[in-house]
DNA sequence: CCAGGTTGTAGTCATTGTGACTATAACACC
DNA sequence: GGTGTTATAGTCACAATGACTACAACCTGG
């Protein structure tokens, strides 16, 4: 990097689109802002990075407290950063998104500064396709956190078709329909039926079944449970149709 | 974010991993380090943000002056941000990474403050597969610049199956032989000529034939000339077979 | 206890795309 | 004009997919 005689002090913070499929609708966790600015809206949960931290630990920290969850069993990962800047009007500040997933969680603990913390489903926030807010009720996000969640989402809904990332939104033992209940809330329509359990089945180490199967739920027949299996690539990878 | 007493400030600087293809070789621009730390040392072109830019803003600067090309015809984008407590023994900080594309460029001007700046065969830097450097007469990469540089040619490799950004690497008019041999200088090994030139063609608007045609370079066929076309994705992609 | 709705599982078939080839065309140079 | 080199065109078997149909296993209500 340049000797440029100026560096000037930036604020370094994380933010968190922390996924999970609540009722079959794929949701995120935002918090209601307690202090301006913004102060009543609601935005995703982050803090600052610590000096002793990199961003992934600091996110993980801030998913603990936020959370309220412990142990906390999923997968976090760098989203990108945001640096425009005036998007804070306090400060300069840098924030380096990050996205989680994690099966149904509990409804979370409102955090040390937070008002309240609560799931929305996302298609509420956001429009099916990656734009600005649609749903009339829908809150508008602080900061420039609409875009955030709008690029964490097109993540998302991209990396269920080449990884086995789907597997981090269930609790062991699950079905293969609630499996496949999991593309549907993200893609926002089910793949086909037969060709999901002959992908999902055809693509070693996907899934492990087990002996047992569950009880029927709906009057239906009853589903095999399976465990997650390890491999963490789809090839080729399971595409999301424009049908459904 | 929470509302944390500490906000430590920070640093935020860029790094660019700036790849263009020269005599068939995938390759990087780096500079010599004059300054300590890693004083001797080569690493990828950056600096620090200003407080009025966002990092690719920085970036664009950044490349600008280091290249001392004024109209740099090209693509860039951000690749992550590495954040790693320790990974400046000056100060803490974030350096947000940026992947840019060029078709040949000249031999870059010695910049600012760099001793020096040259072009570097990726090969010659990293290990074939992504690892930690290989090459006996391999300069060690300044800070955790390996990392990144390891982390930038993946992003490039997978990019190419699934879009059209190889198109980046060549100046127009370009031949379809011209635009495998950048597929083989960042993949390692060409495609097969006939499954690429089918696929290349088959896809609307990957290129644009023109009526002429060049001259023969080696004394083969002259091939025909194209022009960039306006599609950004390959779909179904283009995968890199092991083979070849 | 049987009928009918509901859900999960198994298999089919035409179509598309690919990997691995072979054959032919158009040039340069000797 | 032959020979080497490079570009272009086409073939063929195989893998994977999208869109289906048929069947199995469970529930509940009459």
């Amino acid at each position: 990097m340049s000797a440029s005689s100026e560096h000037p002090p930036f604020a370094v913070t994380v933010d968190l689109a922390v996924f999970t499929i609540r009722d079959g609708a794929f949701s995120v966790l935002l918090v209601e802002r307690g202090a301006e600015p913004y102060a009543g809206t609601w935005a995703l949960p982050g803090g600052f990075v610590q000096v002793d931290e990199d961003t992934e630990t600091a996110a993980w920290r801030e998913l603990h407290e936020e959370t309220g969850v412990a142990q906390f069993e999923g997968h976090l990962e760098q989203l990108r950063t945001y640096s425009a800047p005036d998007r804070d009007p306090r400060m300069r500040v840098v924030s380096v998104a990050h996205v989680a997933f994690a099966p149904d969680l509990p409804e979370p603990s409102a955090g040390s500064d937070a008002a309240e913390a609560r799931w929305w489903a996302v298609d509420d926030l956001l429009d099916v396709e990656p734009g600005s807010p649609a749903s009339p009720d829908a809150p508008a996000l602080a900061f420039d956190h609409a875009e955030i969640l709008s690029d964490a989402r097109e993540r998302i809904r991209a990396k269920l078709e080449y990884t086995t990332l789907a597997l981090e939104f269930v609790a062991e033992p699950f079905t293969l329909p609630e499996l496949r209940r999991v593309y549907a809330a993200v893609w926002g329509a089910p793949p086909d039926l037969g060709n999901f359990r002959r992908k999902v089945l055809g693509t070693d180490g996907f899934v492990v079944a087990t002996e047992t199967r569950g009880a029927s739920v709906a009057g239906g027949r009853p589903a095999v449970l399976y465990r997650r299996g390890s491999a963490r690539a789809i090839q080729p990878p399971m595409l999301r149709t424009a049908s459904a």
